[in-house]
Parts: C-alpha cells; sequence; structure tokens
DNA sequence: TGATAATGCTTCACTAGTGTAGTAATATCG
DNA sequence: CGATATTACTACACTAGTGAAGCATTATCA
C-alpha cells in the first residue's frame, strides 16, 4: 500500500484540521484561548521567561508568526515582554497570572480532546501512531 | 501509554503542519497552486461541474472558505462559475483548460510528497496509520 | 578596531480558514 | 395557496500562519 492509494497526506491533513476544530470549539466554550494561544502559553508558562525565537522553534513556526501571537496574547494581559539584560535584540516572554489561569482552565478541554484520542486507538496502537508521526516530523525537520 | 502522555494532539498538528509546508513549497516552486487550492482543484476537475456545498464537505470545511477559495481560483483563471439550471441557488464549479494544466503541473511535487511519506514507513505500518487515522476522522465527522 | 556577518525581532502583503449574520431561491405543510 | 423553514451561497471581522525585506544589536575576524 502507498501513500498515494492511501491518500495519506489529505488524510492527514483533514483529520488534523478537525481535530484542531473540535478542540477549539471545547476551549473557547471553557473561555479564553485558541488551542494557538493555549500551545505558546503552555511553552511561555513552563519555561519560564523565554525569547520568540525559541518558541518558534518548539512549535516549527517563523519569527513573525510570534510576533503576532505574542501581540494577540499581550493585549489579552496573559503575558508580559521584557528585554533580555544579556542580549537587547531579545524578547523575553513571561505568563502573568491571568495567563496562568486561563492556561489552567484549558485543562478540561483539553482531557477531552485526549479522552477522544484515547479512546480511538488504545495501547499499542496509540504508541506505535505516536512513533510514526514523530519518526514523519524528524524527518521533515532533518 | 495515554494521548496525553504521548503529547499526540500537538505530534500530529506539528507533522501535519511541516508537511504541509513541505508541500507547499514543492508545488509553488513547480509553478501555479498551493496545497489548498490543488485540493480544491482536484475535487472539481474530477467531479465535473460541482456545487461549492460539496467541497465544503469533501474538505471538511466551511461554504465560506470554499466561497473565497473559488473567488481565488477564478481570479486565476483555474474555474469558471455558472449557475446551475435546476436551482438556482446553486453556483457550479468547473475546471478551465489552464486550471487542468496547472493541477497536472502539481502531480510531480505532489509524488515527491507521497515519497517522503513512503519513505517514512513501509507497509503494515503505513496500512495501520491510515487506518487509525480515518477511525478517528469518522469520529470527529460523527 | 572597524567592516562585515549573523541574529532576533518586526512589518507587510498574502493565503486560508472559522463563525455569525445576512440574502435570495426553493421546499414544506396547514 | 401562502406562511414558514431550509438551503446555497455571500459578507465581514477575526485568528493564524508564510515568506520576504528591513532594522537594531551582537559576533566575528582580518
Amino acid at each position: 500500500m502507498s501513500a498515494r492509494e492511501l491518500r495519506l497526506y489529505s488524510l492527514l491533513q483533514r483529520t488534523a484540521h478537525r481535530l484542531k476544530i473540535e478542540a477549539d470549539s471545547a476551549m473557547t466554550h471553557a473561555g479564553g484561548l485558541t488551542t494557538a494561544q493555549a500551545a505558546t502559553m503552555a511553552i511561555i508558562a513552563s519555561e519560564g521567561p523565554v525569547p520568540q525565537r525559541l518558541i518558534a522553534e518548539a512549535l516549527s513556526q517563523r519569527e513573525s508568526a510570534i510576533t503576532a501571537m505574542a501581540a494577540r496574547l499581550l493585549k489579552a494581559g496573559y503575558i508580559k515582554k521584557t528585554r533580555s539584560t544579556d542580549d537587547a535584540r531579545i524578547w523575553e516572554l513571561e505568563a502573568t497570572e491571568e495567563g496562568r489561569e486561563a492556561l489552567e482552565r484549558m485543562r478540561e478541554p483539553f482531557d477531552h480532546i485526549n479522552a477522544v484520542l484515547d479512546d480511538s486507538f488504545k495501547g499499542e496502537d496509540m504508541k506505535r501512531l505516536a512513533g510514526a508521526l514523530r519518526t514523519l516530523l524528524d524527518k521533515l525537520e532533518n
């Protein structure tokens, strides 16, 4: 079976897209963050004060995407930006108390998404799927 | 192993995102279409004159997304829109000769993407991955 | 040390999607 | 038959990303 026959590319894209919609719906319903914002906040909250470049790397995105995202999170009052004292080119992002609370509210809807996933394929299959995705991602990131 | 432990959600999103970038790069290099445009064109070209609603369904998208995409494809001269004679609410989309040619040019870059996929996991693994994704997608679409 | 390169971020125009609120056109039903 | 609901699409404001060009700041090296 080839990727072409299985239409693997479009299957992957469509599944990721639908899953994102499901997650966004659960999250905006719980109030506060979108999935993209939650992904960014999760890094900022756990990694302490973190330069934008590292966030871009962690999310496989461009720095310009983080500039825009940081502006939205800043406007919402979820993060604060401060210049690094070591290197004046670097902006460090840090979560505010409000940001941490918003992220905390996302725990439940995110559990829902994980439940959908856990429900779809159990144990060995799940591990194999994760392994396959990781292999592919590593290949794509060289 | 749970979805949470494996960070399956973010792994899936990130992999889909990176793969899309790879595909878009190959396709725009070959000239003409983006992956999103190619996906839409593929349906229009094979399905003959097709109402926008059906394209939205096939791609798991909203109709407003198809309105916008159709406008871009129309502007590029790749499709034509005609009112259905049966039902005056329906716009039917059809590929122009130029559109078919552009789609044809995407065959090679798309083969490249499939090669990356075929290269990442062979035979049984591939089939299992496709099966897992399909299961999940079906569940999400109810 | 001083010119040049590299780095971190921003800006801009663009694609691509959601979701909500519309507008015609068609279907349905008392 | 006419009121009402449904359908197919559009318009709009928004999020979220790319990619290229540009601007300070820091690093590198002849």
